[in-house]
RNA sequence: GCCGAAGUGGCGGAAUUGGUAGACGCGCUAGAUUCAGGAUCUAGUGGACAUUAUAUCCGUGGGAGUUCGAAUCUCCCCUUCGGCACCA
């Protein structure tokens, strides 16, 4: 009887090694080329989930798989720290989020260790330590004195659930996108990055970022939502003043019969005043801000059932036509928003469906001044609005013209007379990142009665969260009631003054993390410039596809902020992105409320880790989502344990040969047939991570390899294997699999390694470089096909030209069954694959 | 409604450039071993036909098309998933 695999001693021997010897930790060594490989770091949450396993297990093959091929790499690990859930944990259970957090830290490290990934652990840091988030203030004030934070009242995203302020990006279907609560719109003051500064570049930059999935740069060019057109300026009738809007049909504009503002435009009520529409006006207004934010995006919903008619009320004002000198009258439309272009909008509601509903309700006036062709369209008729090109119509001088040709001109002819210039408007809003809650970047800002907002003073930074605060029970922040934290001095004139107490977004923290892993121990300044240029950008950034936008903004957004301030040099934080799928168990998303939570923890303890690596590479590539398998599981364990088997039982046989070319050259047309499946599956395994990162068919490329040994076993039996070169090519063939399957089942691949009776881990070994002239067949499967349809099989010498192929095809007598009183047309021959008779009658 | 991705055996999934569809694994069937179960090993496993030819036909959501040849390319339709949803 031969040893047991016995998964729990092997990984814990190893993963105690492989530590001891500090393996994975990276150094300034630039005689190698580095390799930055990061996953999506964790919110400590309290235990690791399947999600997690996932993410980091992937990040890990990378990170082995590099390091054979020589790379000098870095594989962090830290903690996204600070939240909301620690805040609720601490209320539930009397204790501080601080302690509740690092005590999940601790449970979770243990759990990450466990998984044997080659995390670089003495760069691991938390971001609610004040040696993290001090640098994060630094950047807010540097930020502040560029002109790139500001802080504005204005309407939010309020969340009752979390009690706090979310921003646009943090609201999904006008719900939470942590809590699932109902978002309400409150007028709350708060802070901003200025993300639209970089809006242009942002979207640029998605051109240049080949590494990344096309799905996610189409989510990111869809958000940031660049449309060019102009501002048009129409100066008020009767009155001074103007209103200005944005389109982006110039083409339109004589079609232009009123003019909409949203209900929040500052002229509304003023444009009233007089007319005797005063009173409609204000009403309409009241009743229109009574309606939740929700609602009011229903006005356009696809079922008619559900929606909303467009709604608004005549000012009583008008204004001018820039270009025809018509009076326009001014309406207030629910439908138009504050928030983006001008809050205006020139109606035309020929070429607008929204106009064109708005004006059949309420009267208006349709002109079309866009004709397509080969269509005469007339506002009697006309059932909705033509958005589509056409040739200007009732448009003066402009009649005839092309209508994308048209938008240039008139946009020339605007902006010769002062009315008008060409403009580009952006979705994307600022990035609100203020939030009241406690357990946060504090803001580290000072409000004083004489001097305004001023920035606290560097070597006063970091502004620390209190120790000491209690919360309360219903999650409102401890700091505005807190006096010692708020009450401070002014830095600029020394008097009285108040801390800022709201917080930061803590997606603030994971938009510059990546950089502080470089260099974590340096304590004079937020980032070491050396090191920072010598490994940024990341190489391969992993995670969940749940961040397309928001974290993966965010960080974009922030490295060209950091790049602006002196930080960096990088303009793209990273270089290649894998987005893994979601684990699934049933069908469904792994969660508490449906019971189908799959524990990591008694897997590993059942299993092993490396049986739950190798099931989670091998059931589907990492960009899919992995439908969860008991029995895929058992099948995984069962491919480690033959392995194992495999080497122990043969261990002598193995071990009484070194592999190597000199022993295997004179092989028997098996071992040569050993041999080139060997170096195939080197090929195969090696183009299947480098491209595409597709461990699956990688998996079940070795584990082909393994049969063949198997079945060179089962046919000469081990007894009859006593040929030096047979077991030469049999011990290559096992070391190859085992040196292309460790970056994936790293214990039991340097176990095995071992008893081959070698002195180092395997995770040392180059990786392989297959023999070609070993993968080479001497001959070749040749595929016969009459008419497209295959009729037989023929093994030729490799390098047999078309006509001898031909000729030895048409005397087979399978096919010539097929081709026997038939008119032979063509014959198309694919080289070492097909070929292909085509005949007639 | 608009945009995007996907649809392949009982299941997870292969098929890299238009060239043997279903690799590999799970499951299932039969056999070996075993007191029995489990484990392991061997053989088989898309469907139909049905019987010695190891043929033939059908088959990658449905329908058309391009091609000597289509899971792969084009068009139309269906389904599922994801994103956006008054952005002027």
């Amino acid at each position: 009887m031969t040893a047991r695999y016995n998964f729990k001693t092997i990984e814990e021997r190893h993963q105690a090694e492989w530590a001891g010897k500090g393996l994975f930790t990276a150094r300034e060594d630039n005689s190698r080329p580095r390799y930055y490989v990061l996953e999506m770091f964790p919110y400590p949450s309290g235990r690791i989930h399947m999600g997690h396993v996932r993410n980091y297990t992937i990040g890990d093959v990378v990170a082995r798989y590099k390091r054979m091929q020589g790379y000098n790499v870095l594989h962090p690990m830290g903690w996204d720290a600070f939240g909301m859930p620690a805040e609720n944990a601490a209320i539930k259970h009397r204790t501080h989020p601080a302690t509740w957090t690092h005590e999940n830290i601790d449970h979770m490290r243990k759990q990450l260790k466990r998984l044997g990934l080659s995390y670089d652990w003495e760069r691991e840091f938390a971001t609610c330590d004040p040696d993290y988030y001090r640098w994060e203030q630094l950047f807010f004030i540097q930020m502040f004195e560029a002109g790139l934070v500001y802080r504005q009242k204005s309407r939010v995203n309020w969340c009752e659930g979390c009690q706090t302020v979310l921003a646009n990006e943090q609201v999904e279907d006008g719900r939470c996108w942590r809590c699932d609560t109902e978002v309400v719109e409150k007028e709350l003051d708060g802070w901003f990055f200025k993300i639209t500064d970089y809006a242009q570049e942002l979207l640029e930059g998605c051109d240049r970022l080949t590494g990344w999935p096309e799905k996610v740069l189409t989510m990111q060019r869809n958000w940031i939502g660049r449309s060019v057109g102009a501002e048009i300026t129409f100066p008020l009738f009767g009155m001074d003043g103007e209103i200005r809007v944005f389109t982006t049909r110039p083409d339109t504009l004589w079609g232009a019969t009123f003019m909409s503002l949203s209900p929040e435009h500052p002229m509304a009520l003023k444009l009233c005043m007089g007319t005797g529409q005063e009173e409609e006006v204000k009403a309409f207004i009241e009743r229109w801000r009574k309606i939740p934010a929700k609602e009011r995006q229903f006005t356009q919903s696809p079922d008619h059932s559900i929606a909303r008619p467009k709604e608004g009320v005549f000012t009583g004002a008008y204004v001018k036509h820039p270009l025809t000198g018509e009076c326009i009258p001014i309406h207030i439309a629910d439908f138009v928003l504050m928030e983006y272009g001008t809050g205006a909008v020139m109606a035309v509601p020929a070429h607008d469906q929204r106009d064109f509903e708005f004006a059949g309700r309420y009267g208006l006036p349709i002109k079309v001044v866009i004709q397509p062709e080969g269509a005469n369209l007339e506002p009697e008729t006309m059932k909705e609005a033509w958005e589509g090109p056409g040739t200007l119509v009732n448009s003066g001088p402009f009649d005839g013209k092309d209508n994308e040709e048209a938008k240039v001109a008139i946009t020339r002819q605007l902006e010769t007379q002062g009315l008008g210039r060409q403009k580009v408007s952006y979705r994307l809003r600022d990035w609100g990142i203020s939030r009241q809650r406690f357990w946060g970047t504090p803001i580290p800002m000072v409000q004083c009665d004489t001097c305004g907002l001023v920035p606290v003073r560097e070597q006063d930074l970091p502004v620390i969260l209190p120790l000491d605060a209690r919360l309360d029970k219903q999650g409102r922040s401890p700091l505005p009631r807190l006096e010692s934290f708020w009450s401070t001095t002014c830095p600029k004139c020394g008097g009285p003054a108040r801390r800022e107490t709201d917080t930061m977004d803590t997606f603030v923290e994971s938009s510059w993390y990546f950089a502080r892993y470089v260099c974590p121990d340096e304590n004079k300044a937020p980032l070491d410039r050396k090191r920072v240029d010598a490994w940024l950008p990341v190489n391969q950034y992993i995670g969940g596809i749940e961040h397309a936008i928001l974290h993966l903004l965010y960080a974009r957004f922030f490295t060209k902020a950091l790049r602006d301030l002196g930080w960096l040099s990088i303009d793209e934080p990273f270089a290649n992105l894998l987005t893994q799928g979601m684990v699934l168990k049933d069908g469904a998303k792994m969660s508490k409320s449906k019971g189908n939570v799959v524990d990591p923890d008694e897997m590993i303890r059942n299993y092993g880790v490396d049986t739950i690596r190798l099931f989670i590479l091998f059931a589907s590539p990492p960009e899919r989502d992995l439908e969860w398998s008991d029995q895929g599981v058992e099948g995984a364990h069962r491919f480690l344990h033959r392995i194992f088997r495999l080497i122990t039982e043969n261990l002598e046989g193995l071990n009484s040969v070194r592999a190597g070319r000199q022993t295997l050259i004179n092989g028997t047309k098996a071992t040569r047939a050993l041999r080139q499946k060997t170096h195939r599956t080197i090929l195969k395994v090696t183009e299947d991570i480098e491209q595409r990162f597709h461990f699956n068919t990688a998996i079940s490329a070795v584990m082909e390899l393994i049969n063949e040994v198997m079945g060179c076993l089962n046919r000469y039996g081990t007894p009859g294997m006593d040929k030096q070169g047979d077991w030469a090519a049999l011990r290559e063939a096992m070391e190859a699999a085992l040196i292309l399957l460790f970056p994936m089942v790293p214990h039991i691949t340097d176990e095995l390694w071992r008893l081959l009776g070698h002195q180092k881990t395997i995770g040392l070994e180059p990786w392989p470089v297959p023999d070609l002239d070993a993968a080479r067949a001497d001959t070749v499967n040749i595929v016969v096909q009459v008419n497209g349809k295959l009729r037989s099989q023929v093994e030729v010498d490799q390098d047999t030209d078309k006509e001898n192929i031909e000729s030895i095809v048409l005397d087979d007598p399978k096919i010539k069954r097929y081709t026997k009183g038939r008119a032979i047309h063509k014959i198309i021959y694919v080289p070492g694959r097909l070929i292909n008779i085509v005949v007639k009658g």
